[in-house]
DNA sequence: GTTAGCACTCACTAAACCCGAGTGCTAACT
DNA sequence: AGTTAGCACTCGGGTTTAGTGAGTGCTAAC
């Protein structure tokens, strides 16, 4: 048995009327809302013929019937429409990315809270890692005498701070003198370029005056630059999982939730999009267990070349596949364009 | 009509009993379980006055009694205990500290979620704002020609940026001077006892070869310092209050959760408590509408003389008070015992 | 003032029941 | 061969009914 037209117009009723009612539909629902032009008798075997194919099931018997992970990613891979984005979605986002655009970071709060309100879906953002800016200026300031702060301004205009343990005693002096130094070496670049530790011979060099403070130094900044080269995570519209399962599933819920607290898992999550697409993982197409039960839909922005920020929402399975998709295109077309001068 | 010894003793059975199964209590269950050596009917008798006093509630006729705010309130005026920390909490407590001592932010982020897991409750933290902290460094770093970011190393060595938009084009070398001067200034001192206005002429005095520039810098500094004087907020353990409500009330809960990412309104949340006791607002004692069906209770601990931060819970108004005001005490004690030496 | 006894209330549960949406199958029709 | 009408059957969900038990309030006796 094989695909046909009908079959798949068929297929595209029921997941377009599930996706808005959220009820199963039945032969007689197609047969009256969508003009086949066939009985609801003959959708009833073309039916029967897709849950064999594993793209829809049925809930119970004597229920309609229901899209599978395997039926939705036939609609995403081929059905899909884009919709509209309204003039005044379209101003929203625009205002908001001109308003921000100095701060990178509150720029992608910002968006993050957008998002969610424009899908209804529980929505994760996230900022490139340091590692991956360009570096207009690097500052040590000392903090206590064997601690400095590592300042790292980037060439997105968001400033992050590192507070590093020294292992030996550090003035202020010396770190006016590495922070020269330092700048002349990386500036313009990024640090996954420029691996700090080969730094270290010239720099040593220049500071002879120092001994091997200096390198060891530069050590524990690699080291620091390295481990916590996390980015901002943001969530925004949690609330919206509480209408993900049928209510009855207060422990998935409170499963999704204390994911939420947890920052690395967030960005595991986001992590398996592909640059430049919307990536759509589906039910149990997720390699995460917890988020089998959902849908993640995510995309990247960049920020210049190099650095790449994630953007991605996760919603039940049945999801306006339509909308989110055209929102998460739009809002990271936008935020790339309008990033594009700072990171050239 | 009047409190009476038996009244009290009674009040305080329903009250723990109610709290520990959360079932509504009948005077037979208390005769039973609780010695007062009289029997049931008598009980019944009390427990009508009690209820004619305001002090329990009936949720429906023919149902037992479950404590009221009111109830509530006299209790943990009067009959609350303070319950023992096991010595294994208490070991993971001082560890946590120790480990985390030299990172104030890490520190309460820690505690927050730690507190989460003592109480099942939402709970919220946040550190001193800004302002409250002394000054052991400040720091200004070119970001572009328009802005300029301030980099304050506090006396809890944590350090935090703010990016400012400058009125002025300002160079590299004036950020050098103007730090320089604001340092002398200020080290050592709080905002809130210094203001930058005061400065503004004695800087400018100092700083004559660069015209008005840096008092105008200055001015802008002290602006965006008084605006984000916000201090870091953490929320752990939201995932608590899906046990809230009796899970009929999914719209309580999505209030409570979109809430919880609002910043400001977490702040305010915290406000309401005084320092050096632990502050408790049963159900309708708060002020803030959302708060009315819940209790929260919150202390503070102190950094130094000054700096104060937050910490406190989001529970239902039957909730283990005895345990939540055990934990919370312990915690801020030790908190600002371990930080007692940075502040000084 | 305390207690035993008793009638009454009412939420909650389970069982019985009905309804309707939906299916699958068959037989007839094109 | 594909399509359709007709029909028996299934089963989830809502409604009704009855029963249960925890708990109260009142009264009368101790």
């Amino acid at each position: 048995m094989d695909m046909n037209e009908r079959k798949l117009k068929i297929l595209e009723a029921i997941i377009r009327d599930y996706i808005e009612t959220g009820d199963p539909v039945g032969s007689r629902t197609i047969s009256k809302k969508y003009d086949l032009g066939v009985s609801s008798a003959t959708i009833r075997n073309e039916m029967s013929d897709l849950e064999e194919l594993g793209l829809i099931v049925q809930p119970h018997t004597s229920a309609g019937r229901i899209p599978s992970d395997k039926g939705y990613r036939m609609y995403v891979d081929g059905m899909m429409k884009r919709c509209h984005i309204t003039p005044e979605v379209e101003e929203v986002i625009t205002n908001l990315i001109k308003e921000k655009i100095n701060r990178v970071d509150t720029l992608v709060e910002e968006t993050a809270k957008l998002v969610a309100m424009l899908t209804n879906c529980a929505t994760i953002a996230m900022t490139p890692p340091i590692s991956q800016v360009r570096i207009k200026h690097i500052q040590l300031v000392p903090v206590d005498d064997y601690s400095v702060a590592c300042v790292v301004v980037t060439d997105t205009n968001s400033v992050k701070n590192y507070v590093i343990p020294t292992p030996k005693a550090i003035d202020f002096n010396m770190c006016m003198a590495l922070t020269n130094i330092l700048n002349e070496s990386i500036k313009g670049s990024t640090l996954s370029q420029i691996s700090l530790n080969q730094l270290k011979y010239s720099i040593e060099e220049k500071m002879k005056e120092y001994g091997d403070i200096a390198g060891s130094v530069l050590q524990a900044i690699d080291n620091t630059l390295k481990q916590e080269d996390s980015p901002e995570i943001y969530i925004r519209g949690a609330n919206n999982i509480l209408d993900f399962n049928g209510m009855d599933d207060k422990d998935k819920t409170r499963t999704l939730l204390k994911l939420f607290e947890e920052k690395p898992y967030l960005s595991k999550i986001l992590d398996q999009s592909k640059p430049n697409t919307v990536t759509i993982r589906i039910g149990e197409e997720n390699v995460l267990t917890p988020m089998k039960d959902y849908s993640v839909v995510s995309t990247s922005y960049r920020i210049g070349e190099h650095a790449i920020g994630n953007i991605g929402i996760i919603g039940p399975t049945r999801m306006d596949y339509d909308q989110v998709v055209s929102v998460l295109e739009y809002v990271s077309y936008h935020i790339t364009n309008m990033l594009k001068e700072l990171g050239h």
